[in-house]
DNA sequence: AGAATAAAAGACAACAAAATCTTTTTTTAT
DNA sequence: ATAAAAAAAGATTTTGTTGTCTTTTATTCT
C-alpha cells in the first residue's frame, strides 16, 4: 500500500505529534532511534515533509523538527500525498490505465470500499486527533 | 498494494478464465497482447503460476496456457499470495514489526476493516465467479 | 562582534530489489 | 526431422532504499 518512506513518514509525524513542540524539538537521531529506522534515510523523508510544510525545523544548537500550530491541523492524508503522490488512493488497484466508476476493473468496487475507509482516517482526522489517540491508547509507534 | 507481478498475474487468470479452454490455449503472445504487458515478464509470471498449480499449460505447438476445471475452482487469493507472498492481508500497514489485535497500530482497525472487504472478493469467489462477473459486465482487462 | 559548535539541508554514491529483455533448452505435434 | 511453443536461466535496466560526505545556517560563548 504505502512505500517505505511513506510509512516512515507517517510514524515519523505522529511521533513528532506525540514527543516535540517548539520548546523541545527533536533531532533525527532521536527520531531515528526511537522508530528504529535507518538514520539517513529518515532525514532524507523529514527535509521532504518540511519543503512541503507539513513539518517544522530549526537549524543551530538546540534545533531540530517539531510541528507548529498549524502543521498539528493539517491531515495525514497531505502527508501521505506529498510522499507516495496524489494517485495513491484513487489509481486502479490492477494497474490498468482506464478505471473509473464508468469503466471500471473486476476488483473496481471492493477496491473502493476498501480504501474510503482508510482515506476517512487519514483525510478527515487532522494529525494531533491521531496522535491523541496514539497518547491515550499507548500504541507503538 | 499488489506488486505489478501480482497485477498481471490477475488479470492473466481472468483472461484465460474468460477466453481459453483446454480446447482453445492461449499463449503468451496472446495474452501479453491482450493485456497491454511485457511478453517476457508476463512469460515467467505464467511460468511461476503454472509451477504453483493455478494454471495449467502445455508445450509444443498447439501448445499454451489455460485453466483446467480444478484451476477454475481456485482463488484469486491463491493467485495473489503465490505471488506475492501469504502476508499481504495481514502485516501492517505500517510495516511495523510487532502490530495485532493486541498490539495495534494507529492505523491497525482501520486498515483491517478495509482489507476485509477485499479479502473477501478474493477469497471467496472462485476465480470462474469473478470472471463471469467480468463477462457480464463486460469489464476490461 | 567573532569564533566555535551543533544541527539541518543537500548532493551524491552504494546497494538491493523489482521489472524487463535475451538466449538457450526442452517438449511435442506434424 | 522440423517447427512451434513453453520452460529455464541469466543479463540488463530501472527504481527504491540506505549510507557517506559536504555545505549552510543558527546558536552560544567568549
Amino acid at each position: 500500500m504505502f512505500s517505505k518512506s511513506c510509512k516512515y513518514a507517517i510514524r515519523a509525524v505522529l511521533y513528532l505529534a506525540a514527543n516535540a513542540s517548539e520548546a523541545q524539538k527533536a533531532g533525527v537521531k532521536e527520531i531515528a532511534d526511537a522508530l528504529d529506522v535507518p538514520k539517513h534515510f529518515l532525514a532524507k523523508i523529514l527535509q521532504d515533509l518540511s519543503r512541503h510544510n507539513l513539518i517544522s525545523s530549526a537549524k543551530g544548537p538546540s534545533g531540530g523538527f517539531f510541528l507548529s500550530e498549524k502543521n498539528r491541523r493539517a491531515t495525514l492524508r497531505s502527508v501521505v500525498e506529498s510522499i507516495d503522490g496524489p494517485d495513491i488512493f484513487t489509481s486502479c488497484i490492477l494497474g490498468l490505465p482506464v478505471c473509473s466508476s464508468e469503466n471500471p476493473c473486476p476488483l473496481h468496487s471492493q477496491a473502493m470500499k476498501y480504501r474510503n475507509g482508510l482515506l476517512d482516517l487519514i483525510e478527515h482526522q487532522p494529525i494531533e486527533e491521531v496522535a491523541r489517540k496514539v497518547r491515550e491508547k499507548g500504541l507503538q509507534l
